[in-house]
RNA sequence: GCAGGGGUGGCAGAGCCUGGCCAAAUGCGACGGGCUUAGGACCCGCUUCCUUUAGUGGAUGCAAGAGUUCAAAUCUCUUCCCCUGCACCA
């Protein structure tokens, strides 16, 4: 048994006083990694392994590639989390508690935590704690906190920046609004974590016929506003009639919602009718001035849009019913005739014959078969006719004719918008979405929001550029930042609450806290120099010189009170460290973090310190599911350590899976590596028990494949695709150990050789473990400042391996041999012969592989050759024949009768202690058995007796 | 809807770029056997079908269909299905 946590308090307590992680400026040419901050509202759980554990691996792989390399850490407390963390603590919130319970959290801690800064101190030393236990290279002498005042003067300073360059703006924005709480709300704030979603709706003006007022409708279809029969509202509800925006004609619309788009509209209301008042009077048409009836819509909900639609029974499934229904219950009311107002080209489409005139009618045929409410059965009819309408469909109108039906409506809104008959106005789509306290949430149109204008088309020119020479990991994540950026437009960055830096266009505001968080990691290369100064003296002077070089030492340094030594030493520092980066992070932040780090960079930086590489990496199932706190299922790090033993973990979690899919954590898959690090463990403990001596055929072969294996995990470690890592320098190494030793392998140097190889390649993985090994190998000090090992090509031999694989198919074919013999006979096999193929049928097999035109070859062979003396000629042409039909897949074959019987022959006692039965090798030629002849290069014929 | 990524054997997962030693690595599971007092661990075998009752033979096969090629899991096209993201939220 591997008592990990033994070896891994050791060789921590190591690193830390040697300090091997502590980067400072050398000769060594400079390499920094630095991972997405871990946001300070719990302790980690063991999927955050993967991003900081890949970081690591790539630090600690960096580091054996001969590079001084830094891994630095802080922490992000910006934002409204933790501020929402310590409301509900305040309101004793039992599932916040539970949970800090499955994290071990005591109750006295619990108690403390309504202070929001005590919770994000508490978090903090628990994730160090953490991160120190799964044993990253960190250097800690850097870490700092996004709350900081510190770290605060470099934001303002970034900021100051991106204001100079007139990218920071000023406009609208709806976002998701709690009336109650009078606050904006995410996802994290609504009542089932709904996103509330929100889209665009044209509202469109009717005018009442003879009256200075508009109805007003909203519908998501405004191209159908020529196939308008009337308009419907609901008899039983509210309608308010409201002055918008100080126009000077009133609308209609629900009370209900009169309310809620107050928040997007200046909205006055002036009086209150009930539906049913409403109703019978006419109104026109906008587009084309059509006289049209107000009636009675049993589906219209006050809560929608503006309680009040437009009827298109011809396109519409509950319009079309509605009307029938109205006019079966002989409600008086004038003829309506459905207008068709487009096609749809589709084949097989509902909306063919007979229903020409009344797709609607189509639709909900289709639709309504069965016991299903009616209710359903026209939600769903409506959703197939919106779809194929949408897709296929045709406009037939004048004006729009031939127009597929979305650009008709970008150009039908446009048109009306233009003249004034409508506009468009933002609903929640998912509707109804509540928040926490329980309001329901509307959409509030957001005055004075500044934003980040990422849509500046210069800017988005210098991402790109800087995007086109970046290294991605894994590749294939490359369009989806191409995408990224290209879609990346205007981004709020302030807000009215939470924790952060100060906006500094409005300073009751703060910075959003994904912008304050996109140029941060160059920082790192300073904050441990900055520490001591007075947080007054941090002026921009300062920063613009550390990292923009701009002025000289003398001038900021009398400008800022800070001392000329400190700024060198500052200025050294982010320009040893800056230029060779890579930026570790999730794919969910693709297309946000991560696009606005490259924009940033751009807009701040000078191009030598532009982002050179951007790694993305998926995240880790537990046990099959995504963790959650609803599956209960999340494993806090600590107590994953303390059972299973960092390494394992880190070994499952990080190489379990290749970047970008998700890994999979289970008790099972760290059994299994577990088994495997104890083998190699117990054959390093015994590695003195095996003497050196000669190399033999098989030790060649024990080379081939250590050195092989270099290569190829050094390519696979280069494009961090760790999963391959893991089964070339773990699950193969163990397979191939064992075939070594059955195999009659045990050459203390080859074995040496070997396992050290593999301690190195599995150190960035695995370190305490492949510490521990290398000592017990006799190596020191550290395998972590070791050199990372090179292949040595002279040792591949394609030809041992190909040899040893003859080897094992000889076995596989002669065992099936013996036991058909067994199972036939009843005897064990007392005569295995093995008859190694002439060489003549060699030189015609490689022939025949080398040239394409088999007919030549046969042309050209002289059965008087040297070669076929003594052999039959019907036989040759038997063989070339076998050859024949299987000519496309032929290879070369590389070695000759002489070399096949001298390595059966050498073999004879592991193929004894395999088969159970001694072997007797012999040469076609003067094999007597009547089976020589099946003989075959590299496919000896078998004679077994009994 | 838009964008991105996928669909491989009981499961997980490689292979696909650069077509041919691919009936498809590796791990897990299932099954049979060995070891063991027993279990675990470990070791051996097996895990598409047919044929040959002495092996290296054939068929089918990598979501479905079509195509290119002497040859396709791999290249091209079409279809179906799954996952993720779509923002002001860390």
């Amino acid at each position: 048994m591997i008592n990990y946590k033994e070896i891994e308090t050791k060789w921590q307590a190591r690193w830390s006083s040697a300090r091997i992680f502590e980067g400072e400026i050398s000769d060594k040419p400079a390499y920094m990694v630095t991972a997405a901050w871990p946001y300070t509202n719990a302790p980690q759980h063991v999927g955050h392994l993967r991003t900081f554990g890949t970081t690591d691996v790539l630090a600690r792989y960096m580091r054996m590639k001969g590079y001084n390399t830094l891994y630095p850490m802080a922490f992000h407390a910006t934002g409204t989390p933790i501020l929402a963390f310590a409301k509900r603590l305040k309101n004793n919130d039992q599932d916040l508690i539970s949970e800090l319970h499955m994290f071990h959290v005591p109750d006295d801690e619990i108690q403390k935590m309504t202070d929001p800064m005590y919770i994000a101190s508490y978090f903090i030393d628990e994730i160090e704690k953490g991160m120190k236990k799964a044993g990253y290279s960190i250097d800690w002498r850097r870490k700092f906190v996004s709350v900081e005042p510190l770290f605060s003067k470099f934001v303002e300073w970034q900021f100051g920046i991106l204001n100079e360059k007139g990218y920071i703006v000023k406009g609208k924005h709806p976002v998701g609004w709690c009336p109650n709480e009078n606050n904006a709300v995410g996802m994290h704030d609504t009542k089932h974590d709904v996103e509330p979603e929100i889209d665009k709706e044209t509202a469109i003006k009717f005018k009442i016929d003879g009256e200075d007022a508009y109805l007003l409708c909203t519908t998501y279809r405004p191209e159908t506003i020529f196939g308008v029969t009337n308009v419907f509202v609901n008899s039983d509800v509210v309608y308010a009639l409201c002055k918008v925006n100080d126009e000077p004609i009133p609308y209609y619309m629900s009370k209900a919602t009169s309310q809620m788009l107050s928040y997007q509209l200046k909205i006055e209301r002036i009086s209150e009718v009930k539906g049913a008042d409403l109703l019978q009077r006419m109104c026109l048409n906008p587009i084309n001035g059509a006289k049209i009836p107000v009636l009675p819509g049993f589906f219209v909900k006050e809560d929608i849009g503006t309680g009040i639609v437009m009827s298109v029974p011809a396109h519409a499934p509950f319009d079309y019913v509605a009307l029938e229904k109205l006019r079966s219950s002989g409600y008086s009311m004038p003829e309506i005739k459905p207008v068709k107002v487009l096609e749809v080209k589709k084949a097989g489409a509902a909306a063919e014959e007979p229903y020409v005139d009344m797709p609607a009618l189509a639709y909900i045929n289709l639709f309504s078969k069965g016991e299903k409410e009616l209710d359903a059965a026209l939600e769903e009819a409506t959703k197939a006719e919106y779809k194929d309408e949408s897709h296929f469909g045709v406009m037939i109108v004048e004006g729009y004719k031939g127009m597929g039906e979305m650009q008709a409506r970008e150009k039908i809104t446009a048109d009306m918008v233009k003249a004034c008959s409508a506009f468009e106005i933002y609903v929640i789509v998912n509707n109804p979405v509540f928040c926490r306290c329980g309001y329901r949430v509307t959409v509030k149109l957001v005055d004075n929001q500044w934003f980040i204008n990422y849509g500046d088309h210069a800017w988005k020119d210098r991402a790109r550029e800087a995007f086109m020479s970046m290294t991605i990991l894994p590749e294939k994540s490359r369009k989806a930042f191409e995408s990224a950026i290209d879609w990346i437009d205007l981004r709020a960055t302030e807000r009215a609450q939470g924790l952060g830096t100060k906006f500094p266009l409005n300073e009751d505001h703060i910075i959003e806290s994904l912008s304050d968080s996109t140029i941060y990691m160059s920082f790192y290369t300073i904050s441990y120099l900055v520490r001591s100064i007075p947080i007054e003296n941090l002026k921009p002077a300062f920063f613009d010189y550390v990292f923009l070089k701009k002025g000289n030492i003398d001038e900021v340094s009398k400008a800022t009170g800070i001392s000329y030594e400190t700024i060198k030493r500052c200025r050294e520092s982010f320009s040893y460290w800056y230029p060779n980066t890579s930026r570790h992070s999730g794919p969910d932040l693709i297309f946000n973090h991560l696009t606005m780090y490259i924009f940033n960079h751009v807009a701040v930086f000078h191009k030598e310190y532009w982002p050179k590489q951007i790694v993305v990496n998926g995240s880790v199932l537990s046990e099959g599911e995504k963790m959650s706190k609803s599956l209960g299922n999340i494993v806090p790090l600590m107590d994953g350590m303390e059972k299973y033993g960092a390494d394992p973990l880190r070994f499952v979690v990080v190489a379990g899976a290749d970047l970008f899919s998700d890994s999979e954590f289970s008790a099972e898959a760290v059994r299994g590596v577990d088994e495997r690090l104890e083998y190699l463990y117990d054959l390093a403990r015994r590695i003195d028990e095996f003497e050196s001596g000669e190399l033999k055929h098989i030790d060649y072969w024990l080379y081939s494949k250590l050195n092989r294996k270099i290569r190829a995990v050094t390519q696979s470690i280069d494009k961090l695709e760790l999963r391959g890592v893991s089964t070339l320098a773990l699950y193969d190494s163990i397979i191939e150990l064992k075939r070594y030793l059955a195999r009659g392998g045990g050459n203390g140097l080859a074995l040496r050789d070997y396992v050290t190889n593999v301690t190195m390649l599995l150190a960035p993985i695995v370190p305490h473990f492949s510490e521990e090994l290398w000592e017990m190998l006799g190596n020191g000090p550290f395998v972590a400042t070791e050199r990372w090992p090179s292949a040595d090509e002279s040792m591949i031999s394609d030809k041992i391996e190909s040899e040893e694989e003859l080897l094992d198919s000889v076995i596989g074919d002669s065992k099936q041999v013996l036991d058909l013999l067994r199972k036939k006979t009843g005897k064990e096999p007392a005569e295995l012969v093995l008859i190694v193929a002439d060489n003549w049928k060699t030189m015609l097999n490689n022939r025949l592989a080398r040239e394409k035109n088999t007919g030549k070859v046969i042309k050209e062979l002289n059965l008087e050759d040297e070669m076929f003396k003594g052999v039959d000629k019907d036989r040759v042409m038997k063989y070339v024949n076998q050859l024949l039909r299987k000519r496309n897949t032929l290879r070369i074959i590389s070695t000759d009768q002489e070399e096949e019987f001298r390595l059966l022959n050498e073999s004879k006692l592991y193929i004894e202690s395999v088969l159970r039965c001694r072997p007797v090798i012999e040469k076609e030629g003067s094999a007597k058995s009547q089976r020589a002849a099946l003989a075959m290069p590299q496919r000896p014929a078998i004679d077994a007796r009994t």
